[in-house]
DNA sequence: TAGCTGAGTATGGAAAAGTAAACTCAGATG
DNA sequence: CATCTGAGTTTACTTTTCCATACTCAGCTA
């Protein structure tokens, strides 16, 4: 423990438990994500959805939720809005998936592999996924810059630069 | 398209739209991890709280809710309890990660990484992850088991053993 | 044995989510 | 010109979740 933790500590002050929570990237995330519906949603846009419909006939989400879930994520970037047009009828909204959205595929990927690995049906997941490439399994992993393959508890978390303490109460 | 997928669309039935989507493992793993708080606690345990008065300094949750999240992350095996005992106290219990739980590192690591990208303070993330072996900087992606990394758009997902339509209404 | 502490439980109100149905709106069709 | 359709919005009601606070409980200490 370095000389300044001590120091923090001896005033009754540990930067662990009495950090400001409110800047941390993945509380960051879930504001975005972390509602219900979410993350399903952006599950169907993946498989290939992009209807308001599609998404109410596969998910039996409510309407409101589900506009009001879709204009968010369009706010925040993740999905964008384009139209299409049916031969025969107008044109329409759809909705598609951002590159920003794309980056969160990483984190869904990881959800996926675990309820694959713990939640499945004995016969195995409902879906796949595999490399377009060579066909191999597809899984969300851990490396480092390097390109090592890095073990959760190899992983060390330290203090960034908008690391700061919880404004005493 | 196959002439399954064909045949099943002449019936009005679209495998994408009309599959059953309970059985979703991310939606399995939503059921575990998909309310407010799981996810954050997961986080604390990571960064080394153990206490149920750790994790109400630092998170500022409801004692109610986190004692009912706590119980149910132990009834679902990714957390376990264990007891500690500080001189001149009764023996308390702690919690502490199980290998389920850290299964679900790298889809964490995905928010993370999604929040330090877009959603960090001008300055910066609150945190860095390095690799303890080589001390670089430490990310989830996503690979196949050939070792390539794969691109989200590489990805390809398929009706896996337990895919089935959703009941007529 | 009264008080202290960590780890909860209980409770009551507020906010969000879920459900269902009616309504709007614009353009294509009959 | 009335009707249909997809994509919503609005409203009204029920249920669930969230939040804050008060209370309990078990063992250690004075």
């Amino acid at each position: 423990m370095d000389a300044t933790t001590e120091a923090l500590q001896d005033a009754g002050v540990d930067p662990r438990l009495d950090r400001d929570t409110s800047n941390c990237s993945i509380a960051r995330t879930l504001e975005v994500v972390g509602e219900k519906w979410t993350i399903l949603i952006l599950r169907e846009v993946w498989y290939g959805s992009s209807r308001f419909s599609d998404f109410e006939r596969v998910l039996g989400c409510p309407r409101n939720l589900l506009s009001a879930r879709l204009r968010m994520l369009v706010e925040e970037g993740v999905l964008a809005t384009e139209t299409y047009k049916e031969p025969g009828s107008r044109s329409r909204p759809k909705y598609v998936i951002t590159p920003k959205g794309v980056d969160l595929v990483p984190a869904v990927m990881g959800l996926l592999q675990w309820g694959d690995r713990y939640r499945a049906d004995p016969e195995g997941p409902a879906m796949l996924s595999r490399h377009r490439g060579c066909g191999a399994r597809v899984d969300a992993q851990i490396r480092c810059d390097q390109g090592h393959a890095v073990q959760p508890e190899d992983i060390e978390s330290i203090p960034g630069p908008a690391f700061r303490l919880r404004p005493a109460e």
